[in-house]
RNA sequence: GCCCAGGUGGCGGAAUUGGUAGACGCGCUGGAUUCAAAAUCCAGUUCUUCGGAGUGCGGGUUCGAUUCCCGCCCUGGGUACCA
């Protein structure tokens, strides 16, 4: 019987789907291991063969963690709100519920066939109410409290408002935007809306007029994250800044956590890097300079009370506070009006309009161009007492930093642009380094021409200079973070309802028993005429305060009845603690169980893109240390181990059109002639080989086409390596390979394609090789008439030595997450085996052990056959090494001369060094490369190499 | 510009602490089997002027470098007037 994997695969997929054989238990005395994968959102074009590259070495990996006798949590679920299905709806009227649960059905069937080990028991998807009721609770949870500085953890608000209420906000060392001081009598005597307002202010999630990216397109805001050189990451639409009344995430306060946090993962360089890229953090010290404008001596009409303007600056580099020789605000900057002089007021004028006209992006894809203005105003420096000039220019931003920046040109290579371009002096305080074309911007070296600073090197300049503004009271030493609070609302209707209701425009929380608030049904999927979001067509959208729950908005009388929240939260909402949901998915009473989430704790390995680096997998680290913070679970990071799978790349067939005609050309020929290339269906092509037949069946067009052949009668097409997408025809999707091959063939032939990480093309060339691996595994246990050959007999040394070989390099393999060297000993093993006619019992049952989670369902139609009843092989146990197997007597000695191998020699192991070398230089082959003369020196590695040198 | 990852046969890739470069698979070539084909099996397959040369290029360290160091080129990803 050969191996037919079309009954052996659906067979067990059945066992273990009846038996709920990969069931995770919540109690277990084995300790616990979670796999995890990033969870898919539930497309309409189902998955293509790029998406199981990763659970398919997650299930592996969780398959053999079960086998080391873990309790493995391995679960799956789905990111389920979310944009597509929301525009889908608006073409065609379809709720976005019913599509989702029609791509979540296609996902689930196109998953079952790969043969996952997923605990389908605990799948969550992120669009039930059932989930975000619990959504909904940590926003209201992060509604509740704010970030104290001293403690270093998110508290509760009631807290601070107890502090207000005792010494106002004096003594609070919070993260916060609130700018005012203000006492406990004036906290006291604050209306409602002020003391809202202020809290406002603290709350880890907050309302505020932000500045935001607002995509007309798309009609709706977007997160930084979710733009792409300047254009909307979805669709690719133009995003421009607005200011409106947006909830935010106060992600700022745990900058400096989640950016220490990085140092104890087991993430990537290069996800790490990118995470504290986004946080960006400058260290530094703030600097505050006097201005000396015309009206200082104005003063002396009026008192001398008269304020005098200060501006305070940001800088890395105080300690080449002696270098400044002008200064540069942000034409936004709130002072410029304030200090221009009279005889630049209009050139001033001039300059901020045409910089307001500039985009955000023409701003950044103009940066060679150096321009500024003066304002004709001073500042007086803190140290020399001398006049500097006070410019504005757009090279500086208000939104980063103060929006001022001390131009130190010698040091600074934009500014040292600006001062030759203005012709503005540029002063050299370094010692002894040309600054006649450039800036110096090392850190190294010494300073000069700097009073008290003169000598010192950057680092003890740099704690001398912030003493000393400390000391003078003009500024502090001060860390910046490039990280900006995150936008939290989107005037969407395809996601997560916020618990919230307007009561004289200030912002209630619906209490919790009344959770989830269930998204309404609306007729229109689009934004209103009067352009609110769109669930401002939902006719039942009004809070009823006193039945507690939600009416008809005809019911709104704004004193007991209230409308709620119309825009939806982002689509990183969900996915930002979805990972705890699986321990504990059916809990009504609690979005985890602490118990649960004390027994699993976080992931133990996390396997997905890293396209998430800036969104969802900071994000989820953020919300992750706030629930930490409260308490409600005993861990700060989610993630601890992260693999980062490549991207598998189409391989999209192309045929050329002669310009003009309806004759196709073959690829090699396409020169001689003036052609199209077009994009054609990878399903019609074979080895580029076009299925002319089948080509003019598949479009109206092509009817009638013509073909100029190669001379062997083909049509050969061209091929280029692209992202899989329909519209370039490239897509290869698992199911029809798993009908034609089997999922065992499929999943090693997606790990065989190389390493997990890297990026690569899609090409189904290579898989009856792996196909055919199985087939030679299969006739280990098998005659040619098919009868099962198993023998009981002591197994051959040789045989032993395979295997142990192979039990080796296998755990080796998979510790590493080698998992394509882990096919290829796999074949090396069974190739071998095949060569020793071996078809010992207790040799072949160790290596279906082995191979059971990368080709789980032959290994356990094996296992069954070897006449194993216990009815699964899952939790069988991994094969122990016996190291003393592999030993060797013996050595084949590589000799090189001079580094290169020559020929090699068979040596007992025991030799010694001496003896080697002895046993080599006196050999035949040794003698021949030696013509005659003396080596100069000869290296004995023992157990290794021979290197003589002559 | 800066940061990160990578560059090895016709192709995907292997070489884990510096020690036989090209494992394993695809493809290709020849042979066996067959009426024939598929399948299977066997042999070969980095290049070569047969001296050698060879892991993107140029240097260096070393008895020995795909591996370590310096400089550069290319590909992919991230980021950017960030003070």
């Amino acid at each position: 019987m050969e191996y037919n994997f079309q009954d052996i695969e659906p067979k067990w997929r059945k066992i273990w789907a009846d038996n709920k054989t990969f069931k995770a238990e919540d109690n277990s005395s084995k300790p616990k291991y979670y796999v995890l994968d990033m969870f898919p959102y539930p497309s309409g074009a189902g998955l293509h063969v790029g998406h199981p590259l990763g659970y398919i070495a997650s299930d592996i990996y969780a398959r053999y963690k079960r086998l080391l006798g873990f309790n493995v949590l391995h679960p799956m679920g789905y990111d389920s709100f979310g944009l597509p299905a929301e525009q889908y709806a608006i073409q065609t009227g379809q709720h976005p519920a019913i599509t989702t649960e029609q791509n979540i059905e296609r996902y689930r069937d196109q998953l079952d066939k790969i043969g996952f080990s997923f605990d389908w028991d605990r799948e969550v998807r992120t669009s039930s109410p059932e989930y975000y009721k619990w959504t909904q609770w940590i926003f209201k949870q992060l509604f509740d409290c704010y970030y104290d500085n001293t403690t270093n953890k998110a508290e509760r608000i009631s807290k601070l408002i107890s502090e207000f209420e005792l010494n106002g906000n004096k003594n609070v060392n919070a993260c916060s935007d609130c700018e005012i001081i203000f006492t406990a009598e004036e906290w006291k005597a604050f209306d409602l809306k002020t003391k809202d307002e202020t809290l406002q202010a603290y709350r880890l999630t907050f309302l505020a007029d932000s500045w935001v990216n607002w995509c007309p397109a798309l009609g709706t805001v977007l997160a930084n994250d979710e733009i792409v050189n300047g254009v909307s990451e979805r669709g690719g639409h133009p995003v421009e800044q607005k200011l409106m009344r947006q909830w935010s995430m106060r992600i700022k306060a745990y900058a400096e956590r989640l950016l220490t946090g990085l140092e104890g993962l087991d993430w990537t360089d290069s996800v790490k890097d990118i995470q504290r890229n986004w946080i960006g953090k400058s260290v530094g010290s703030s600097v505050k300079f006097e201005v000396f404008t015309s009206r200082t001596s104005v003063n002396n009409m009026g008192t001398e009370a008269l304020e005098v303007p200060v501006i305070e600056v940001f800088t890395t580099r105080p300690d080449t506070v002696f270098g400044v020789s002008f200064m540069v605000l942000a034409p936004e900057h709130p002072l410029v009006d304030q200090i221009t002089t009279p005889e630049f007021a209009s050139q001033i004028a001039e300059y901020k309009k045409n910089a307001s006209l500039k985009s955000e992006r023409d701003r950044q894809s103009d940066v060679k161009n150096i321009t500024g203005q003066n304002t004709g105003a001073f500042a007086i420096h803190p140290f020399t007492g001398e006049k500097i000039q006070i410019w504005i220019g757009d090279y500086v931003l208000v939104s980063y930093g103060t929006g001022a920046v001390m131009a130190v040109p010698c040091g600074d290579q934009r500014d040292y642009d600006f001062a030759k371009h203005f012709n503005i002096e540029i002063k050299n305080i370094f010692e002894n380094i040309d600054i006649s074309e450039a800036a110096y911007t090392e850190k190294s070296g010494k300073i000069a021409n700097s009073d008290f600073l003169n000598g010192l090197d950057v680092k003890s300049a740099m704690k001398k200079a912030i003493e000393a503004i400390e000391a003078k009271g003009i500024g502090t030493g001060k860390t910046n973070y490039r990280l900006r609070d995150a936008v939290f609302s989107r005037q969407r209707y395809w996601g997560e309802p916020f618990p919230v209701y307007y009561q004289d425009g200030l912002p209630k929380m619906i209490p919790t028993i009344y959770l989830p608030i269930v998204l309404p049904e609306v007729e229109k999927y689009l934004p209103t005429e009067d352009g609110k979001p769109p669930l401002g067509n939902a006719y039942e959208w009004a809070w009823d305060t006193v039945d507690n729950q939600i009416v008809g908005n005809v019911n709104i009388d704004n004193k007991t009845v209230f409308p709620i929240e119309l825009n939806t939260m982002p689509g990183w909402a969900g996915s930002s603690w979805y990972f705890l949901r699986y321990m504990d998915s059916s809990n009504e009473d609690a979005f985890v169980s602490k118990e649960k989430a004390d027994y699993w704790k976080n992931v133990d390995l996390y396997i997905g893109g890293s396209e998430h680096a800036t969104g969802h997998l900071l994000y989820a680290r953020f919300w992750t240390k706030f629930l930490f913070d409260q308490g409600f679970i005993s861990f700060d990071e989610p993630f601890q181990k992260m693999i980062n799978q490549g991207m598998i790349l189409g391989r999209s067939s192309f045929v050329y059109r002669v310009n003009d005609t309806n004759i196709f050309v073959s690829s090699s020929k396409k020169g001689e002639f003036q052609t199209t290339a077009l994009h054609v269906d990878i399903s019609i092509v074979d080895n580029d080989k076009l299925d002319t037949v089948a080509f003019k069946n598949s479009r109206e067009e092509y009817k009638n086409a013509e073909f100029i052949f190669e001379e062997n009668g083909d049509y050969i097409c061209g091929h280029e390596v692209e992202k899989m997408s329909k519209s370039k025809y490239n897509v290869q999707t698992p199911d029809e390979l798993v009908e034609k091959f089997g999922a065992d063939t499929l999943r090693m032939y997606e790990m065989f394609l190389g390493p997990l990480e890297q990026f690569k093309p899609w090409d189904t060339k290579g898989i009856t090789g792996v196909h055919n691996f199985l087939r030679k595994l299969w006739r280990l246990f098998h005659d040619k008439e098919g009868n099962f050959i198993l023998t009981s007999d002591v197994p051959e040394k040789e045989s032993l030595k395979t295997l142990h070989r192979t039990i080796k390099k296998l755990g080796e393999d998979l510790n590493r997450f080698s998992f394509n060297t882990g096919v290829s000993n796999f074949m090396i093993c069974v190739n071998e085996l095949t060569e020793q006619k071996c078809n010992n019992r207790s040799i072949l049952q160790d290596l279906v052990i082995l191979l059971s989670p990368y080709a789980p369902h032959i290994a356990e139609e094996l296992w069954e056959k070897i006449g194993n009843d216990k009815g699964t092989i899952s939790f069988a146990t991994f094969p122990k090494l016996d190291e003393s197997i592999l030993v060797e007597s013996n050595f084949e000695y590589p000799v090189s001369f001079n580094g290169k191998m020559r020929f090699k020699v068979q040596l007992p192991l025991a030799l010694s060094a001496q003896e080697v070398e002895k046993e080599v230089m006196s050999s035949a082959e040794a003698l021949k490369y030696l013509e005659g003369k003396d080596p100069k020196k000869v290296i004995v590695v023992p157990g290794r190499i021979v290197n003589v040198v002559m």
